[in-house]
This record gives structure tokens, C-alpha cells and sequence, in this order.
DNA sequence: CGATTGAATACTGTTTACAATTCTACGGGA
DNA sequence: TCCCGTAGAATTGTAAACAGTATTCAATCG
């Protein structure tokens, strides 16, 4: 057996990398909610043939970003309000229990470092007013939160919401009705410094409530 | 426009009844852990070719439920004690956020009720020493409650990690390790009923604590 | 006898071709 | 003018063919 000098390739399928970029393409608005993806348009795009394409769409619609409807094609998901309350939830849940996570079982201390971080960044680019950043920072401040709790599948459910997250925001961005509070995640960072398990805990519950910050468009 | 007494007809698509069917012999172990899927000879039991069979393939790999490598194949997912417990960590973050929706948000008296019959069930597969029974009440207690939030997202998060978690019991079911406890089920029924929010609380948290039952096959 | 090379085989990854369905646009008729 | 109905095009769903990689096993060499 030879020693351990070199590291094993890692072959990402081909699926997988076309789901990562159509992801981002959702996420980023390029592929609108509502869109039709067009097969052979996109793998021609992609440079590969339909086969491989249509796996990596069978992956997204798995994580729901996707809608397929037989015979007419796959759809960029439009969310609902409804929706959009549901992906809070899921959040609220995932996030709630991370937090609680790194104070009781990881590295509060350290934690609380890297989320003031995240958090500063956040509180320069409201005060640059520019808004992809804000959007930007604030999922990545969120993201990180659940990373630090260190668990492979928090962390896989989370980033899905995270997409939903950002088209929501993307969604908003065009009304103007978007609401970022900067001091929430100062905040929650100095409470999971500070091993409050049960202030992390609410303040996160408050700045996730959807209620809270949503004048509900009524269907 | 015509009336809308007629239900459109939902056609699912061939890669969704392929990866149904799919969960299904995985959950009940019928693919092993480990297992790799032969195409050729899957897609023929299925009676498609290997396309839809692949489409289908990358959903549950999506799901993390297979495992693909390169030009070597995919494999049903070896679940490793450091998993089973990411499993857990999972479903309590779910279960826990579940329960506090229907108590403050919900129905918790119709709730609890169903969640006591459930209850009642286990009960009675466990007086009947039925393995396999106990293990089903088990999963549809629990899935009974994150379904009883009212959350799709919840619940297809939920659905994943009880895949997961009924695969480990399989495993345990081997061992003769396994542990279930119906009383702690009625009780976190009670809990519901009674708008006992902290309480249903802790009684998830320390019904779903991994360490708490699982004296740990050290690595 | 053990290790190694190489051909044959089996399987996965991808492309291409075919079938079936849906969409579009044009034309006829009331 | 409006409403169908139909022919053609476009698109999805499926199957088959092709290409490349890994596995197996026997033969060869040290």
C-alpha cells in the first residue's frame, strides 16, 4: 500500500456540478420563479447532452426548487406568502436548535467571535446602503450560525431554506419592503458568547417571526 | 372556464415512483447499507431503462439515502454512529419546533388526541413483543407529530430523517440494542394537550437524546 | 510461490435517436 | 369577428447505442 502523500480526487458527478450552478442562477434571480427551463437550451449551455441535465434538475426538484409537470417541463418554484411563512418556520427550527447546539455542546466563545464578525459586515454594508451585500451578509451571517453548530444535516436542510430565503428576498427587493436589523444579529451573537442558551434562543424566535416583520400581501 | 368539480389528475413522474419505491426497500432494508445498485439490473426490475432509473437515483442521493462514486457506482448510505447521532440532532430540532407550533399555533387538544391513539399503539406492539410493529408505531408517532405542525417543509425534512432513523433501527434490531419507550410518547402527548409548552419540550429533548439511550459502539 | 501485467468482461457515464405529448399558428365556418 | 379544428413545430419522456472506466482472472515473470 502506498503512504498517504497524495490526496484522493474527488470526482464530483456531472449532476452535481449543474445542480450547484442552477442553484445559484435560482438563488440569484437569473432564473426567475415561475420560468420554464428550457432542456435543450440549458444543456446546450451547460455543454453536456439532456441525460445529465435532467439528473440534475431531478435534484432540485427533490430540495423543491424545482417544479416538474409531466409532459410540459420543470418550472422555477413560485413561492407563496404561504411559502415564504413555511421556510420561516423551517428556519426558526433549524436555527433556534443551532444556536442551542454550539452554547451547550460546542464553542460558544469562538462562535460568538465569528458571528460579530458576520455581523459587522453586515451593520457596513446598511451603511453603504447597498443591498445585495446586505442581503448577501445577512444569509451568510445565518448560514454560519448553523455551520458552527457542526452537524452535516442541519446544515444540508438549512441551505435549501437559504435559497427560498434569498428568492424571497429577491422578491422584495423589487417592492421595497425589505427589513434587515443588523443589531438582531449583534445581538444574538453576544448571547451565544455569553452561554444564554434561553435569550439566543428568544431573540432568534423574534427575529425569525415572519408575522412580525410582514405586512401580509393578502392573497 | 369549467367548474371545479373535477380534480386535475396529477401525473407523477416516472423518477418520483422509481425513488418511492426506492425509499422504501431502503427503509426496510431490503437494500442493505453499503449496497451498491446495479443499473442495469434495477432498471429491469422496474421495467424502464436506465435514464428514469438514474433520474431517480439522483434524488435520493440528494437525500443523502445513496452515495454516488464515480464510474464506480452509487451505494446505499453506511450509517456511521457519528450520523445516527446527526440524525437525532436533526429530528430534535424538528420535533422540538413541531410541538411548540401546535401547542401555540395549532390545535393541541385534537393533537394530543391523536398523538395518544398513536400512542396507545406502541403500547400495544410492545405487549405483543412485535419488533417490527414497535418500530413502525415508533416512526408514526413521530412523524404523526412534525405532520400535525402543519409545515410542509417541517414534514419533508422530518420525512428524510426518519428514513435514517428507521435504517439505524434495523441495524439495532440486529444487535438487540434497541430501546423504545411508550410511555415517554404518552406523555409528550399530554404535554401537547395541556399547552404545556415547556414541558412537551424537555420531553422531546430527552426522548430524542442520542446519548442518553445509546451506550456508544466506540469507534 | 507470489506479484504483476494484460486481456476480457461488466458496469457506469454520455450521447444520440425515437416516441408521445403539448404548443402554435393558420384557415374554415357560423 | 369569434370559435373550433387541424397540421406543423417544438418539447418532453424513454429507449437504445456508444464510449470510457473499473473489475476480474488467467498467464507470465521474478
Amino acid at each position: 500500500m502506498s503512504e498517504n502523500r497524495v490526496q484522493m480526487v474527488v470526482q464530483e458527478s456531472t449532476p452535481t456540478l449543474i445542480a450547484r450552478q442552477l442553484r445559484r442562477l435560482i438563488g440569484q434571480g437569473q432564473l426567475a420563479p415561475g420560468e420554464r427551463l428550457n432542456e435543450v437550451e440549458l444543456s446546450q449551455d451547460f455543454g453536456v447532452s439532456r441525460g445529465p441535465f435532467r439528473e440534475a434538475v431531478q435534484r432540485l426538484t427533490q430540495q423543491g426548487l424545482l417544479v416538474s409537470i409531466r409532459n410540459k417541463g420543470v418550472f422555477v418554484v413560485e413561492l407563496t406568502p404561504e411559502d415564504v411563512r413555511d421556510v420561516y418556520i423551517g428556519r426558526t427550527a433549524l436555527e433556534r436548535y443551532a444556536a442551542e447546539l454550539i452554547i451547550e455542546r460546542g464553542s460558544p466563545a469562538e462562535a460568538g467571535e465569528k458571528l460579530l464578525e458576520a455581523a459587522d459586515e453586515m451593520e457596513l454594508a446598511g451603511k453603504q446602503d447597498d443591498l445585495d451585500a446586505l442581503v448577501e451578509s445577512d444569509i451568510t451571517f445565518h448560514s454560519l450560525l448553523v455551520s458552527l453548530a457542526n452537524s452535516p444535516r442541519l446544515r444540508q436542510m438549512h441551505s435549501t431554506l437559504m435559497i427560498e430565503t434569498r428568492m424571497s428576498m429577491t422578491l422584495e427587493a423589487q417592492s421595497g419592503t425589505q427589513i434587515f436589523r443588523a443589531e438582531d444579529h449583534r445581538d444574538i451573537a453576544r448571547a451565544i458568547s455569553d452561554k444564554d442558551r434561553s435569550r439566543a434562543d428568544q431573540l432568534l424566535a423574534e427575529h425569525l417571526d415572519y408575522s412580525d416583520f410582514m405586512i401580509d400581501s393578502a392573497s
